[in-house]
DNA sequence: ACCTACATATAGACAGCCTACATGTAGACT
DNA sequence: AGTCTACATGTAGGCTGTCTATATGTAGGT
């Protein structure tokens, strides 16, 4: 998967993994990679400043937990991010229509 | 429609959109607007390097002519811009796949 | 002692899309 | 003659988000 096609996608994967439970930022990985059916392999170095990033919005918060003696940051959804997914996922309809209709497009429709 | 979400996606556009005739610079614009019913407005600022930087790949080749007293470079997609545009319409149908898959999770699978 | 999995974090590189600006022709209108 | 819009190409520099590489540390298995 060519890094740029992720360009301003990140967002709404995060957002959207972390819609049905809160998750910290190595869960946050393995999430993506299953519902990516393995496709989706994002480096720790891009997810952890975006999580930063999205709570520095107001889109997530986190807390620090202790877990077999290992810490983690567990980031949640806060309503104002829950709003921001829905405006994600329309966008996505929107983005993959405009685009699919310009590849789409006959490779020779007069001629 | 979000700048950063074009990110790797303009040179499939581009090589989409001369893969039915060659066409100038100017043309290519008035073309993506047209195919995506008004949705995708690229400044020139974003073609004109972009198209450039596709020749110097060699996925097109131009030529300058003059109509009307006006100067335009028009641009024809190579054999090997031909093959890398059915590379980039598979890459395109993994890509919406995968993102989509993701954004579809649902909701709450457990509880 | 070593390795792997788990877990977070940052610095700096890189690349591509954008804004803003510069330049010029043609044709219509005043 | 002057002004405006459409046509037409181009570059410099900014921005920003993703990546690579590196650092740090715990837990558990061999």
């Amino acid at each position: 998967m060519n890094p740029d096609a992720l360009r301003g996608h990140m967002d709404a994967l995060l957002l959207s993994v972390l819609e049905r439970e809160p998750l910290h930022g190595y869960a946050i990985i393995e999430a993506l990679q299953e519902r990516s059916g393995g496709a989706l392999n994002v480096p720790t170095g891009t997810v952890y400043p975006a999580l930063r990033r999205l709570e520095r919005i107001g889109y997530l918060s986190s807390e620090w937990a202790t877990v077999g003696g290992r810490k983690r940051r567990t980031y949640r959804l806060t309503e104002s991010g829950r709003k921001q997914l829905q405006g994600e996922r329309s966008a996505w309809q929107e983005f993959t229509s405009v685009i699919g209709s310009v590849l789409r497009s006959e490779a020779s429709a007069v001629r």
